[in-house]
DNA sequence: TAGATAATTAGAATATCATCTAAATAAATG
DNA sequence: CATTTATTTAGATGATATTCTAATTATCTA
């Protein structure tokens, strides 16, 4: 959880969550978006990646990302535990 | 709402929060739960409150913390524009 | 008002993070 | 197979963040 939170964390990177949202996208096409370094843009990526915030998947010559909205869930989840205050189950999401 | 997810990205300020979901605490109470000196909680405090994350009110001697659900809920709003499929709303957080 | 208690502010040390350029890897194509 | 294109890795630098101790502020009470 706390991964996924430093993840989160960046503006660059829940732009980049964003831009998902509305479809997969190369490394390339994402860059293209932000006035920040090729490998700058692959390092947020790398961050996104290992808070399995998102997926990568090699098409030929390009790299595709998208989102992994399994893990959005979790956080949304641990939101909930926070907020609702008829849940009375002791969360497990630290 | 950057302020926001800075202010979650730290594990001892999210561990914070899941204490006051079960209700108010003193910053000295707050405290007892950590093994950290005072000043530095007392960070994490400040970094909440600027956040608007918890709300702050002097009682005598004492500074009474509380969840502040509202903003939380706000946060809740981010996560569900960016998993939910259906919500065309071009969101204004950002 | 002096002393005790609760909490914050100041200032410094250390660690972590975002960003860059240069170099490396991977795949496509002439 | 050499070259081009897409992307990542390496290594360095400057900016932020976390944490500490010491000092300060605010309040209560004898």
């Amino acid at each position: 959880m706390n991964e996924t939170f430093k993840a989160l964390s960046d503006a660059n990177r829940r732009q980049i969550l964003r831009l998902l949202r509305q479809g997969d996208l190369t490394a390339g096409e994402i860059a293209e978006h932000f006035s920040m370094s090729k490998p700058s843009l692959s390092h947020h990526l790398n961050i996104l990646k290992q808070a399995h915030l998102v997926l990568r998947e090699r098409k030929g010559q390009h790299v595709l990302y998208s989102l992994n909205t399994t893990v959005l869930q979790e956080v949304m989840s641990w939101f909930l535990e926070l907020t609702d205050e008829y849940n009375r189950d002791e969360g497990a999401l630290k």
